[in-house]
RNA sequence: GUGGGCAUAGCUCAGUUGGUUAGAGCGCCGGAUUGUGGUUCCGGAGGUCGUCGGUUCAAAUCCGAUUGUCCACCCCA
């Protein structure tokens, strides 16, 4: 048998790992510093937690977990007996994995309503299934990483997390464009044109904007059933593009006097623009009116994160949600969260080279013995090394010393440590840089002293 | 879910109108060098041409199916 992965999915080797946990690790301290609180929940939940919750595509995209022992005793037989799978998935199937983070943290909320103090601010990193076809940058198993805060509807928070956003990104060295909009100012618009009943209609559409131009758009809102003269006056109305935060067009003010939910959303916006005045940002923060963001939950203010120079697509995104935990009985709950889309951060992080050289968790020296009696001895000098917290390994032979030179090399160790005889009865150990070639006799303490402080940095020889 | 491209050595890829023993570069192993990797030189190993079936005297090459992968949609991170 040939061994192989179930489609879109990876295993991530050491290597991978050691730079996952580098930026996941910058993530979590983020949000640490931030004053949100770690989250785990299952990888599946039940079926009823997560079906109806992300639309009819989304629900088509659910992976289903079969039932356990003789699931086709209980199966829906006209169902099975008509060949009709949806009718038939209930019956044989009462879990699934999660297709998100968002869903499974309502429900949490949901039920551990009277156990929390709100407002509850969360973050979570864990991974979820969607039976997608994959594509570049597109997994069926990939991670989530997201920050969310619940029962509390100041626009406090919608600042916070911009400023979250501009600190991560800014640590993990990348540009980006943070661009902001608000689902109420969108339904003014609609609002405004006369087509406040195609709403979701009209956001599919603008959200394509940048993509397809506004030809596209106009074609794609009369295929959707937007009359000709209202797309075109939507069109218009988004031509005065994107402003820098804190700069909202005037136009958008006169627009919107006839239509009250706009005008909330402009305030809304104001308010959050306001907040972030004074603050000092890395990053470039725009008011984006053709942003709109297909999930459907969205009631306010909505995010998203782009690279400034990359066609990568969407780094993250985010937005306010009124109403997801009513879906599980707990009403009058406002969140609003971000979330990072950490596999597309990681690709362009690795295609700019923004992984640091030294990575913290890496072998950082490799022991090398040249007989019999050193091998022991050095054995034993892991021992000591370790003890001081230096993460050390020792070659399991003592071979010929170009075979283990080409481990050391081939494993990517910094350090090499060499111990021989006359480095056995000297005490004074043949300690080799490995990027520069540089080596020099060392002491142990001396050895101890340039390591043991986490990885070493470029000049500790 | 819809439409299309690709599948040959560990990796990236050549391979003529179907015709003897399927090639290259990189990597790997060994040696030059018995206390020095990454550079150089010499030698070597490694392939059921994704899988199954069909056409043919003959298939990596043509046809069908299937699986995987990539791309564009849909949707999304």
């Amino acid at each position: 048998m040939k061994p192989s992965l179930p489609k879109g999915t990876r295993d991530f080797g050491p290597q991978q790992m050691l730079k996952r946990n580098y930026l996941f690790g910058i993530l979590r301290r983020a949000f640490e510093r931030y004053g949100y609180q770690p989250l785990e929940t299952p990888a599946m939940e039940k079926l009823s937690t997560l079906t109806g919750k992300y639309g009819e595509e989304g629900d088509k995209l659910l992976f289903k977990i079969l039932n356990n022992g003789d699931y086709l005793a209980k199966a829906d037989r006209e169902a099975l007996a008509a060949l009709d799978a949806q009718r038939l998935t209930p019956s044989i199937s009462k879990r699934g994995l999660r297709y998100d983070l968002t869903v499974p943290f309502a429900r949490y909320v949901a039920m551990n309503r009277h156990e929390l103090s709100f407002p509850f601010k969360r973050y979570q990193i864990q991974p979820v299934w969607r039976a997608d076809r994959p594509q570049r940058g597109r997994y069926q198993e990939f991670f989530q990483c997201d920050a969310d805060v619940v029962g509390s509807d100041s626009l406090m928070y919608e600042a916070e997390l911009v400023l979250l956003y501009d600190t991560v990104f800014t640590e993990i060295g990348l540009s980006v464009e943070i661009r902001i909009n608000n689902r109420k100012l969108l339904q003014g618009l609609a609002e405004s044109c006369g087509i406040a009943d195609r709403f979701v209609e009209m956001t599919v559409a603008i959200d394509k904007l940048d993509k397809i131009g506004s030809e596209g758009v106009l074609e794609e809102m009369k295929k959707r059933g937007i009359d000709g003269a209202a797309a075109t006056r939507v069109l218009e109305r988004l031509a005065e593009g994107k402003a820098p935060a804190g700069e909202l067009p005037k136009g958008w003010k006169d627009f919107l006097r006839n239509s009250p939910v706009g005008k909330k959303g402009l305030a809304e916006l104001e308010e959050v623009f306001a907040y972030l005045e004074d603050r000092t940002l890395q990053q470039a923060v725009v008011f984006d009116p053709s942003l709109a963001r297909g999930l459907s939950y969205y009631t306010g203010c909505i995010f998203e994160v782009v690279a400034v120079d990359g066609q990568m697509g969407s780094l993250g995104g985010g937005g306010r949600y009124d109403e997801l935990t009513n879906l599980f009985g707990l009403p009058g709950v406002s969140g609003v969260g971000i979330s990072f889309g950490v596999e597309r951060i990681y690709d362009l992080m690795e295609e700019k080279g923004l992984f640091p050289e030294e990575l913290s968790g890496q072998l950082q020296l490799l022991l090398i013995a040249l007989d019999e009696e050193s091998h022991r001895h050095a054995f034993g000098l892991l021992e000591t090394l370790r003890g001081e917290g230096i993460s050390a390994d020792l070659y399991p032979q003592p071979a010929k010393l170009k075979k283990q030179m080409k481990y050391a090399n081939a494993s990517g160790v910094p350090y090499v440590l060499m111990v021989g005889e006359e480095e056995r009865v000297s005490g004074s150990y043949t300690f080799k840089d490995m990027r520069s070639g540089e080596q020099k006799q060392c002491s142990l303490e001396q050895i101890v002293i340039n390591l043991a402080s986490g990885p070493p940095s470029q000049d500790s020889l």
